[in-house]
DNA sequence: ACAGATTTGTACGTATGTATA
DNA sequence: GTATACATACGTACAAATCTG
């Protein structure tokens, strides 16, 4: 199905690029409901002809369209609306993934990717204060709401401490309970720095992102009620699927 | 000046596209230090040359690290390499613009844009606890620290209550100030919603960005020390210049 | 102030590669 | 295996913005 996309008001040398024309005539289609979520455009080619353009100047109205997040571009499939609801993931004092998108999905949960021991980098070693060079573990996680990745992060624990924390994660697939293990029932977030970048190709892979998408990166020190830090960590949001939602910290 | 740019290890049919190694390779340049920052590349038919690709190729690869924040191309002049240093914007309890970036930055100041009369929206009356309709003033404001934007802002304000303050601001250069004209002598962040997508027109336009930026944004309430919502802020921060350091909210 | 050169942007055309159905 | 659909790469031409003499 086609809708409304009509090629009447498309005009040439009105000093509006044809290709930024065609990106917002799509958008306008997908905003008045002629293409669904998760729908699929007509092919490059026929949209071309429908507007009396080259596939080319399509092309560059759906790269737009896909680097802005509208769509989602797939070789030998087609071209599809994506969905546009958002999770939203407090951070706060206490910040935990599974708890924090209660009420907001019906599965949760946390798959390790991998986990390694290494020397703690510089900013690792300042996070947990540590030696710059002491044995840390690195855990990559992934975490999963309804079947969707919405976060991947990397935790890092000192290795003498937490040794079997690697295991724990896997048993339990939780750092909550992983951590209660080594006796700590509760910790807090002691500071968190927030960012934004366009997802690289390690992101677009285990987020299951397109070229283009922009990651929310968090890197936060989680400490004892004491104050003692335990873990260091980066986290990567997916910016279409996420957004934060900051309490009292 | 052209550097270490050798053409020797561009492969075809290796898998990797060809725009893509040549991006790796203008990144693998300034990694090294053969560009500075704000240094210009050689012309796209230079590049071109040097490669042994066409011209296209070349802007694909540009295309791709303009859309990394990484290059900014302007037309009739060249392509340049960006300013990596990032501010760090506070966000807490007090979140004050030119107190927040005190020590990072000569020279801070809140210039109004624009300002208008306008019943409230939806979001606006729910943050500000209004009825929908109720007029507010509505304040567009740029946050610029030593010459370069780093927040666009707009504030709504009931109007009845805080009727002038769009005077105030343009003589005061602060909200802050403003105000506090009006007996507000303290007040704090009571919640803040966090999310990031591509820079539109308007932000593309005051913020001095290249198309492709990331922008971060947040939507905020500000209250009186006694719990009375007075403000309601999206705010729009350049990802590539501002990353968000939260603290105690 | 103007003309010409330089440099990026847009738009077209054609061919071939790669992934999916 | 064939057809479809997006991806890459080449080529050409001209437009638009900027810089230089």
């Amino acid at each position: 199905m086609v809708g409304q996309l009509a090629a009447d008001s498309i005009e040439r040398r009105s000093g509006v690029s044809l290709w930024r024309q065609i990106a917002d005539k799509i958008l306008h289609a997908i905003a008045i409901g002629d293409f669904a979520e998760n729908a699929a455009l007509p092919p490059e080619v026929a949209l071309a002809e429908r507007y009396g353009v080259n596939r080319h100047t399509v092309r560059s109205a759906i790269a737009a369209l896909v680097q802005e997040g509208v769509l989602r571009a797939e070789q030998g499939r087609g071209t599809f609306v994506l969905s546009r609801k958002r999770l939203s993931y407090p951070i706060g004092a206490r910040t935990r993934f599974s708890a924090g998108l209660q009420g907001q999905a019906l599965e949760r949960h946390t798959v390790l990717l991998a986990s390694s021991v290494e020397p703690a980098s510089h900013r690792v070693a300042e996070g947990l204060g540590l030696a710059r060079g002491t044995d840390v573990i690195r855990l990559e996680t992934r975490g999963e709401a309804d079947g969707r990745p919405v976060s991947r992060a990397a935790g890092w624990f000192e290795a003498r401490r937490f040794a079997g924390i690697d295991a724990a994660m896997v048993e339990t697939g939780s750092i909550t309970a992983s951590l209660a293990r080594f006796g700590i029932d509760d910790y807090l977030r002691q500071s968190t720095m927030l960012s934004a970048r366009h997802a690289d190709a390690a992101d677009l892979a285990d987020l299951d992102l397109q070229p283009g998408a922009i990651v929310l990166v968090t890197v936060a020190v989680n400490v004892t009620p004491d104050g003692q830090p335990i873990q260091f960590s980066e986290s990567r949001f997916p910016a279409e699927r996420v957004e934060l939602k900051l309490s009292a910290l």
